[in-house]
RNA sequence: GGGCCCGUAGCUCAGCCAGGAUAGAGCGCCGGCCUUCGGAGCCGGAGGUCCCGGGUUCAAAUCCCGGCGGGCCCGCCA
């Protein structure tokens, strides 16, 4: 890929610095900072710290650095030393020269391809199988593909999965519930007139709830249990979209003779493929997904393969790895329960090893507790099958990385993976598997619990945007045919959302308010699809750009040029996002961006400038400006609209 | 009880991992632009004990230790 001459510029100082200083290229890269006030330069790199502790004169090494530059023949940019920083300084006018060949020959902004490009399966997504997606899930995906999309545009081969976990003991509630119903989910969501997650998800919530209520019955719950019980059940009853379905399912709990033990029957069933049961949790779970996958379409998210929990069992790979544990030297029993001994792995294969302790985090002052493989009926549980299932993704891609995109809740079973990897003599696979944690999205004033069938799903909070969004674009385009306003609506409501759950970074806890949402402000996707549609209104008044008449110099002038340094900084910021897993840092730079061109845009007039080596110059910066938003949203998933 | 994560302006968040250049944005608030190359915009202003206390350092929002507050986890659930 042809580079911009300033991520160019960028590039061969960071190399230059690095064969100066006898520093790793890599860590040059990541210390190269955009100064704090722009009279400094363009890009600053802390000499101090190193200039000392090598030995180096400052003076000297800028010195050498210039050299290479222009040696390499950049003889658009010059390094100076300030406040023990060297900066990268750019010549505007001889820059935005090469910029505009670059902008008409098609030049499209994006990260420099890595040298040595790697296999990446991204797993993602993968909620259970049993309910709408709700806006946990929201995140989980526009993380997954945001850094999916970010890794392939990096030039790595990119691998998207959705793990349907259809094996579990939530699932069994499901298949329990339409068991007893006697329903075909499909079917049964087609004539109710409902979306099959939801079907799926009403059966499996008042299925659990009326489990655990006729258990509360029997043991002698104290009665504000039961009449919280009650009172979900009731609520439930008031959604029923099949008439009757509540009761018959109350009615067989109550006629059971162990309402608890139902479940674990089915479940039990599943994992070994007993039929009719085993045809009908596929059928379950297809159902949920149907509706799924028309969420994840209207989110714009794809996935490269869809692997299912229970095929890793009845294929014999689950079993597979479980003689393989019990073949392990780290093989024992806890509690009774057949284990892997986690404590032991920890102590005879991490410590001793500096890269697996780089690699694996361990707490420090808690003892990681043993891994469970299986239930004492002979029944799996998440871990072991997620054991087969790490297994199963290296195999069939060749990954030389797996990254899980999995709440942060799931931190403990995510390191007891890794670690029982590791204990099994997997330790390229465990040393390579990332749990790309992130925290839960609040709704305020809303309560989740997917088990009493009270979930923010992310269509209900997609149609409340988009209405909004509806009225919005219906105002500002008075006689717009109907179809277009719609569509318009739903890209701003998916790049509301999505941008919502980018921008802030992995590890924090977001508080999603729909009603913030739905104001359509700075700081917000629409604001970033807003500026796009902007460019593009502006360069179709303006007609093709005469890139012959435009004169680079006038580039130079402060504001323009601070404007076209700021775009051509998209290809470093993307590159950094991708490398170290943190679409934030693009998002937040998109905002930065839109911020420095609005600005700009408001001072100077663009078509109705009668010089046209001006005025052209001033159009390729718009279309520099169009070209970059288009690349950075593109790269976080975010949809487009030339006109809104 | 223990572990992990988070704590920066009234609110939402960058900056912290890899310590250094006057701590930054946006929302909200106050005051302007109101002759729209697209006002979902622009300009200006007020607003900060960087949770607290120690320590390391020439230098700490950033590293270390001890607290405090919130979230999550410590299940033969996932």
């Amino acid at each position: 890929m042809e580079l911009d001459p300033v991520t160019e510029a960028f590039y061969a100082f960071a190399e230059a610095l690095a064969s100066t200083l006898g520093v790793e290229r890599g860590e040059v890269e990541r210390l190269i900072v955009k100064p704090p006030r722009e009279e400094y330069g363009d890009y600053g790199f802390p000499l101090m710290r190193y200039a000392r502790a090598r030995g180096v004169e400052p003076r000297e090494a800028v010195e050498r650095v210039s050299e290479t530059l222009r040696e390499r023949g950049i003889d658009w940019a010059s390094i100076e030393l300030a406040g023990g920083f060297a900066n990268l300084k750019v010549d505007a006018a001889r820059a935005a020269g090469r910029l505009f060949k670059l902008l008409e020959k098609g030049w499209i902004p994006g990260p420099p391809r890595v040298e040595e490009p790697q296999v990446i399966v991204v797993e993602h997504t993968s909620a259970n199988p049993i309910h709408p997606l709700h806006m946990g899930h929201a995140r989980n995906s526009a993380l997954g593909d945001a850094l999916s999309r970010l890794l392939a545009a990096r030039g790595h081969r990119v691998n998207r999965r959705f793990y349907i976990n259809d094996a579990g003991l939530q699932a069994a509630y499901a298949v329990l519930g339409f068991k007893i119903l006697g329903l075909d989910p499909l079917e049964a969501a087609e004539s109710a007139g409902v979306k099959p997650d939801e079907l799926v998800g009403w059966v499996y919530a008042s299925t659990y709830t009326a489990v655990e209520a006729e258990a509360a019955k029997r043991s002698g719950a104290p009665r504000e249990k039961l009449e919280e019980l009650a009172l979900h059940l009731a609520r439930l009853e008031e959604a029923e979209p099949v008439t009757g379905a509540l009761s018959r399912i109350l009615d067989y709990m109550a006629s059971s003779e162990d309402p608890e033990a139902e479940a674990a029957k089915i479940l039990r069933e599943v994992e070994f493929r007993v039929e009719p049961t085993a045809s009908l949790a596929r059928r379950v779970a297809e159902a949920a997904l149907k509706g799924i996958r028309e969420t994840l379409e209207r989110l714009g998210v794809s996935f490269d393969a869809w692997d299912w929990e229970t095929d890793l069992l009845w294929s014999g790979r689950v079993a597979r790895i479980l003689e393989e544990a019990r073949r392990s030297r780290f093989y024992t029993r806890h509690k009774g329960a057949e284990a892997l001994d986690i404590p032991r792995i920890v102590r005879e294969l991490v410590e001793p090893d500096p890269e697996a302790r780089a690699s694996i985090k361990l707490p420090r002052g808690f003892e990681v507790p043993p891994l469970i493989l299986t239930r004492s009926d002979g029944t799996t549980l998440y871990t072991t099958r997620d054991l087969a299932y790490t297994l199963y993704k290296y195999e069939v891609t060749g990954a030389d990385r797996v990254i899980n995109v999995i709440g942060a809740e799931q931190r403990l079973p995510q390191l007891q993976l890794r670690l029982a990897l590791l204990g099994l003599g997997y330790r390229r696979e465990a040393l390579n598997l990332i749990h790309y944690d992130y925290e839960m999205v609040n709704v305020p004033g809303r309560r989740m619990s997917s088990r009493r069938g009270i979930i923010v799903a992310v269509d209900e909070i997609l149609d409340e945007v988009k209405a909004r969004a509806v009225e919005e674009v219906r105002a500002r385009n008075p006689g717009a045919p109907r179809e277009w306003i719609e569509d318009v609506a739903e890209r701003i409501a998916v790049g509301a959302l999505r941008f919502a759950l980018l921008r802030t970074s992995a590890p924090r806890p977001i508080t999603f308010d729909p009603e913030k949402a739905l104001d359509l402000k700075e700081n917000s996707g629409p604001y970033l699809q807003y500026t796009y549609a902007r460019t593009v209104g502006i360069l179709s008044k303006h007609g093709p750009i005469d890139y012959g008449s435009a004169d680079p110099r006038e580039c130079a002038e402060p504001p323009r040029r601070g404007l076209m340094i700021e775009a051509l900084r998209l290809p470093v910021v993307a590159a950094r996002a991708a490398d170290s897993l943190a679409p934030e840092d693009l998002a937040v730079f998109l905002l930065g961006l839109a911020d420095r061109f609005n600005s700009w845009y408001q001072k100077e007039s663009v078509i109705h400038d009668p010089n046209p080596a001006s005025r052209e110059c001033k159009a390729a910066l718009v279309e520099l400006t169009k070209r970059s938003l288009e690349a950075g949203l593109t790269l976080l998933g975010i949809p487009l609209t030339p006109r809104m």
